[in-house]
DNA sequence: ATGTCTTTGTGAACGCGTGCACAAAGATTG
DNA sequence: CAATCTTTGTGCACGCGTTCACAAAGACAT
């Protein structure tokens, strides 16, 4: 029907909800592997298996984006990557700074994604004075001292934190204070930031416990009942864990530093 | 409680949200530092406000473990830390091993985070003959071709994945025949597995994306009427994220600047 | 054109997660 | 011991997201 007059709920005129959008990417991936098998068209079953999603969510979603579909024969993918990659501001170019240039930091540099679809790694941020002027991925570690210059200079509005926990609020502030919008965290700590700056957190340490929580499940049902009481529920429980966790973390248990930096 | 009518179908300890479960590990790092600091008790009000969430919320996640705390008091710390530690599973030792040792791969084998907390780092795995045997992180890497003896002989139910995504589902594949029922996702593909077998992925690309789609509304926002002729209705519900500073709206109207065609 | 077949777009129901608000529980004080 | 104060635990309502199921829309064959 295409256009046709505006004749929409406008009651909800352009909210794409939060779950929708975190989904585009993900089709945008599966709809770029068929662009470059030159798949013409593909049905919302066939994108929807390709992307792990049920197809009724999948249409829902593009219907938030509007009507790109054709009944009885699917989705042109030429067209839909142009529409999502729109929707998503990819069309654009997203200069992005990384602080804290340690392993993890580096990695992140080194990361193709990175400089496909619309980002652009602008600078690399690190407090040691020694990494000054070093290139990591081609590109040479700036000191701390210019980071607001740099995100002014380059109109960076998107910052990527890989510092160790404990200079990750700090490099939070500078960052937002300087104009950053939209912060990627790597650091694991809870930022404070201000109202209408976006924080993302990617915390490998959460995954893994969340992982573990259900691999114990998973193993607590063959070994059947057992758990909940059998640790007491007194101290001395806590006191014997204690004791036997020698091995554990030591004084420094805290933040696990992501990185030397 | 007691009271309530129809209890869950369920084993009791095992009704946890998910929402929850993902909640425990941010709890479980303020209740550390907290500890560390040698703060006996704790309230709910200010556990939430270190990790970040609403207070009420805390208290209903706690609820699902047991009644922990104490009316008048708050939590005891010490506690508290060993009852998420059990439920998490983090007081068993949990044998990991990485996959794809390039940038990304030697950089999480460094995380120190894996070291504390129940995990260890059994093994670095990787294809490239001329790795082998190379140390990364004070552990030598191995073939993958003695992935299923690893796997087999260390009782390892973990997996790392930080392959190129064209190996993705292949390593997946050799991983779980071989045992293992948790994967930790790095590679930006989807994954298929079989059921029984947990995969949380991380790809930093999705959240790149997600944080430009947030990034290009607010810049929408001012150059309103800029390329665009349609868009008539300024409507949506904005904002789905809230931090806890909350103080005014400011001006955060939204708007989308650009319409589909 | 007309009918049939395929696939979209969406109304509606359902379930989960969130946050409010308050009674109950226990500490603390007089 | 009684009164008061603090903080937990949770009933309840609301909103978001998911899924089903189907009418509408268009392609395609006759």
């Amino acid at each position: 029907m295409a256009t046709g007059r505006t004749h929409r709920p406008a009651t909800r005129s352009r909210g794409i909800p939060e779950a929708t959008v975190a989904r585009l990417p993900l089709y945008l991936r599966a709809l770029t592997a068929l662009s470059e098998r030159s798949v013409p068209t593909v049905s919302s079953e066939e994108l929807a298996a390709a992307a792990g999603v049920n197809s009724a969510k999948l249409r829902k979603d593009f219907s938030y984006l509007g009507s790109y579909g054709t009944r009885g024969v699917g989705y042109d993918v030429e067209y839909l990557v142009y529409q999502i990659s729109r929707e998503l501001g990819l069309t654009q170019d997203w200069p992005v700074v990384i602080v804290g240039i340690g392993n993890l930091g580096a990695a992140l540099a080194n990361y193709g994604g990175f400089a496909s679809r619309g980002f652009r790694v602008a600078a690399l941020i690190d407090a040691d004075p020694a990494m000054a002027g070093k290139p990591v991925a081609g590109i040479p570690v700036q000191h701390t001292d210019e980071l607001e210059a740099i995100i002014r200079d380059n109109g960076v509005s998107i910052g990527v934190i890989a510092t160790p926990a404990g200079a990750a609020q700090q490099v939070c502030d500078r960052l937002v204070a300087a104009g950053v919008t939209s912060i990627l965290n790597f650091a694991p700590t809870v930022l404070t930031v201000p109202d209408g700056v976006d924080v993302r957190k990617v915390d490998l340490s959460i995954e893994l416990q969340i992982l573990a929580f259900h691999e114990q499940r998973k193993a607590g049902e063959e070994a059947a009942a057992d758990v909940t009481q059998a640790a007491g529920t007194t101290n001395s429980a806590v006191a014997a864990k204690r004791e036997d966790s020698a091995t554990d973390q030591g004084p420094d248990g805290d933040v696990p530093a992501v990185m030397p930096a």
